[in-house]
DNA sequence: CGGAGGATTGATCAGGGTCAATGAAGGTGG
DNA sequence: CCACCTTCATTGACCCTGATCAATCCTCCG
């Protein structure tokens, strides 16, 4: 069942590409539009929210949105990049593969963007995006990425800075791994959730240990024992429930530095 | 001494901070400025060999060269990213610490630049760069970059061009990372060498060994003993020269992959 | 010639992966 | 409503990769 509505997105995209992108909002595709209250969450995202509006429509025009159900591959590393997507609600999982192996990159929330450099290089994707849940998702063609930055100067500045945004994240991703511990990352991961959960000392993991075991580059049974190896700094699991006794204690292991963990700057 | 010229640089780069960025050109820099050949170098990157000649021109007034003797740190992690950096001669270690540990993110080889993320972000260095040799690098204010930047659309469409192949860059660095033991990490970048030295059997390594392992997320001790271990697929060593036996015996054992191993795409 | 730093080698150790078994939770069909 | 199945989480035992420590060698340079 998965797989035919994947085949099913996987045609439809294929479909689209034939058409000029002018064209492709004429299609009849049952499932498909957007409706108006999607248009302006996605408007007010720093990539789109300064560019004029006849840009933004032209971009609106030859975008669909499709519901799809969890688990459902979206894009397949190595194919090219048709389309950039936007995830309006649920989560994206974006996945690399080699020889066998598998491992998280990151997680995508709403409303935001991904593969949006393979868009603007018109390369192919370095990255799976499949599914959590059943998640809502916007595609715009690349061609008409590619061609509206070239008539839209706000909009090309959001895209530098989008892209910087981006590079940096991953520059940080990486001093994360190559410089810590798993003990180290788990715990400086936390502390960063916490943060994002107003700073309450008991918050909810934002989903499965053992996706987050990947992303932090480990097994999930190794992620199952730093979890204990951090009792001593009073971090206490139960379920997907954490809560951290003492964050300065905690704070004072995980030795966060705003140049690896401040996702903002 | 290393020390001193070291300070001397960061003397001059705090000096014209606070001078706007059309009188920097004016400062009697003794042994800086900016000859003719490296004009031409410079505006044949890609970065800037699309933008209009007096575009090019403002930056480049803006702008300075000067040579640096090896083992000077150029820029420190954290610190606002006061000039876009380009390579001109040389080579230079782009290198990030924590918690007393440092691991080497990249090296960068003449021509290019490099932290145009946090230039274009106005954002603080997430690594530090220090020379590995005598070098001669250019400096472009990063107020002049982000100033030319709204004004010619060609210079911003190269940004991100240059920014998104950043981006996938170190995507990949990372899907090697966290993909691949270090064997294998080896075994790719000796294939990925040979590829650049046209594919012959016999090459010279670009750099010290102790760098090439921090670069590979390993220590020098280890990397020793992984040229060992690709000596059964006809990987020899003798200082900085490696042949290659047989590369489809390597290949078998590498499994290179344009996604995680392709530079240019 | 002497010294410093890199490279190599050996011995040892720890972080983390693998394999296997068990437990807990949620979903499905009878 | 319950038995069953599947999937994830946890735990234990074991192993392997790669780090650490220490000693030696080599090379480059002053």
């Amino acid at each position: 069942m998965t797989d035919q509505r994947l085949r099913k997105h996987k045609s439809n995209a294929q479909l689209t590409l034939i058409k000029s992108a002018g064209d492709i909002h004429n299609q009849a595709i049952r499932d498909i539009d957007m409706p108006n209250p999607e248009y302006s969450d996605v408007r007010m995202l720093d990539l789109f929210s300064g560019m004029g509006d006849e840009h933004f429509a032209t971009l609106m025009r030859g975008a669909y949105v499709q519901n799809f159900p969890a688990q459902i591959e979206l894009i397949t590393e190595g194919e090219p990049a048709d389309f950039l997507h936007i995830v309006l609600s649920g989560s994206v999982d974006l996945v690399s593969h080699w020889n066998g192996r598998d491992t998280s990159m990151a997680t995508v929330r709403p409303i935001s963007t991904f593969i949006l450099a393979a868009t603007v290089k018109d390369a192919p994707y370095l990255m799976s995006a499949r599914t959590l849940e059943k998640s809502r998702i916007a595609l715009i063609p690349s061609q008409d990425v590619r061609a509206i930055f070239d008539a839209d100067g706000n909009f090309a500045r959001a895209i530098v800075t989008e892209l910087a945004q981006c590079y940096r994240s991953v520059i940080k991703a990486q001093k994360d791994l190559k410089l810590r511990t798993s003990l180290e990352r788990l715990a400086n991961y936390l502390l960063r959730q916490q943060k994002q959960a107003d700073g309450a000392a008991v918050f909810t993991l934002g989903f499965e240990k053992r996706r987050l075991a990947s992303v932090l580059g480990m097994t999930p049974e190794n992620l199952s024992r730093a979890f204990k190896g951090l009792q001593p700094y009073g971090v206490s699991v139960d379920g997907n429930q954490i809560s951290i006794a003492d964050q300065d204690d905690l704070e004072r292991f995980a030795k966060p530095n705003p140049l690896i963990d401040n996702f903002a700057t």
